[in-house]
DNA sequence: CAAAATTATTTCAGGCCTAAAATAATTCTG
DNA sequence: CAGAATTATTTTAGGCCTGAAATAATTTTG
C-alpha cells in the first residue's frame, strides 16, 4: 500500500494516518462493550425477576443503601447511580410501598430526606446480593484473573478518557453560552 | 507482602483459594464496565438530542436498517437490537409518522413486515452516523492502538464467557421444565 | 382439506427514565 | 429582616422497554 521507504519507526503512526478521518475501531469497540452490558444486564434482569420477584433498578438502589450505615439523600443516590432525581424518587415509592426503605427529612436541613433500609430491607438485600455476585461470577467463568485484571485495568483507562472527553464538552457548551 | 516459602508456581491458584467464595474482582470488573458503558450512552443520547433532536433507539434502529439494503424484519431487527419486537414497533411508529422509514408486508408471507428506510432516512441517517462515529473516537482518545485492540479482544473473551453461561442456564431451566 | 400447531407482529399494562417546570426550604445580601 | 438567589426534591409529560396476551397468517398433520 505504501512505499515504506524511511524505516519501521513510524509504522503505527502511518497506520493510522492512512485513514485519517477513520475510527472504526472505535465505534466497534464500542458496540461490543454495549453487546457485553447488554447481556448481562439482561441476565441480571431475568434472575432478579425469576428469583427474587424484584428489578435491577431496585436492586442497585437497595445496593447504594446497603454501604451506607448511615443513610443516604435523594440526591447523593442519584449521583451515585447516574439517575436523575425524579427517578429515585419513584423507585423509591416502590421500596417504601413494601417497608424495604425509609424515608425521612434531615432534623437540620428539612429539604433533605434521607433514605434507609429497614431491617426487612437489609436482610432482604443480603440475601439478594450473594445470589447477585454468584451470577456475576458464573458469566465470567470464562476469564482467568490475570484476564479480568487486565480488563478492569483497562476499563480504568477508559473511564479517564471518557471523563475527559466529556468534561471538554461540557467546558465547550458554557464557553459557547457565556 | 507473602511469606513465600514453597514456591511460586502456585502463587495465582493460592490467591484464588485463599477466600473460596469470594468473587469481588468480578463484580468490580462489571460495576467498572457498567460504569463505562453508561457514561457512553448518556453522552451519546444527549449529543443525539442535542444536535439531531432524535434518540439513542431512533438511531439504533437506522443503523440496522443502513446496512441492510433489501429491508430487515420487525423480528430481525429486535434481535439484532437485542429489544423486544413489541418496542421495535413502537420505535418504527415514530420513525414511519417522520417519513424517515418505510413498512410493508412481504407478498409471500403476508405476517412479515419489512422494514426500510426511506431517502429521506438514509439521509438523515448519513449525517448522524458521521457524527456519531466522531464522538465515539473522542470518548476513547485516552486509549492507544494497541490499547483498544487489547480492550476489543478482551471484551470478546467476556462476549464468550457470557454466552456460555446464559446458554448454560438456559439449559438447566428447560431441563427442569421437561 | 380442516383443525391444530407454529410463527410474526401488535397490543396492553406497568415499570423505568429523562428534562423541564413546580414546590418547598434554606441561605445570601442589601 | 425581607426579598432574591440557591438548593433539594417532587411532579409532569412523554419516550423507552418488557413480558404476556391477543391477533393474524402460514404450515403441519390427521
Amino acid at each position: 500500500m505504501e512505499p515504506t521507504s524511511p524505516g519501521l519507526m513510524l509504522d503505527r503512526e502511518t497506520k493510522a494516518n492512512e485513514r485519517p478521518g477513520d475510527h472504526k475501531d472505535e465505534l466497534r469497540l464500542w458496540l461490543r462493550m454495549l453487546t457485553c452490558s447488554t447481556l448481562i444486564e439482561t441476565e441480571i434482569r431475568n434472575r432478579l425477576r425469576e428469583e427474587f420477584r424484584t428489578t435491577l433498578p431496585r436492586f442497585d438502589l437497595m445496593a447504594q443503601l446497603d454501604k451506607s450505615s448511615t443513610g443516604m439523600t435523594v440526591g447523593e443516590v442519584s449521583q451515585r447511580l447516574m439517575v436523575s432525581n425524579g427517578n429515585v424518587t419513584a423507585v423509591v415509592a416502590g421500596l417504601l410501598a413494601d417497608g424495604l426503605v425509609d424515608k425521612r427529612a434531615a432534623t437540620q436541613d428539612r429539604r433533605v430526606q434521607v433514605l434507609t433500609l429497614t431491617a426487612q430491607g437489609r436482610k432482604s438485600f443480603k440475601a439478594m446480593a450473594e445470589r447477585h455476585e454468584g451470577w456475576i461470577a458464573e458469566l465470567f467463568a470464562g476469564l482467568d484473573q490475570p484476564e479480568i485484571g487486565q480488563l478492569f485495568r483497562l476499563l480504568g483507562q477508559t473511564k479517564t478518557s471518557l471523563h475527559r472527553a466529556i468534561a471538554a464538552r461540557a467546558n465547550e457548551a458554557t464557553k459557547g453560552a457565556a
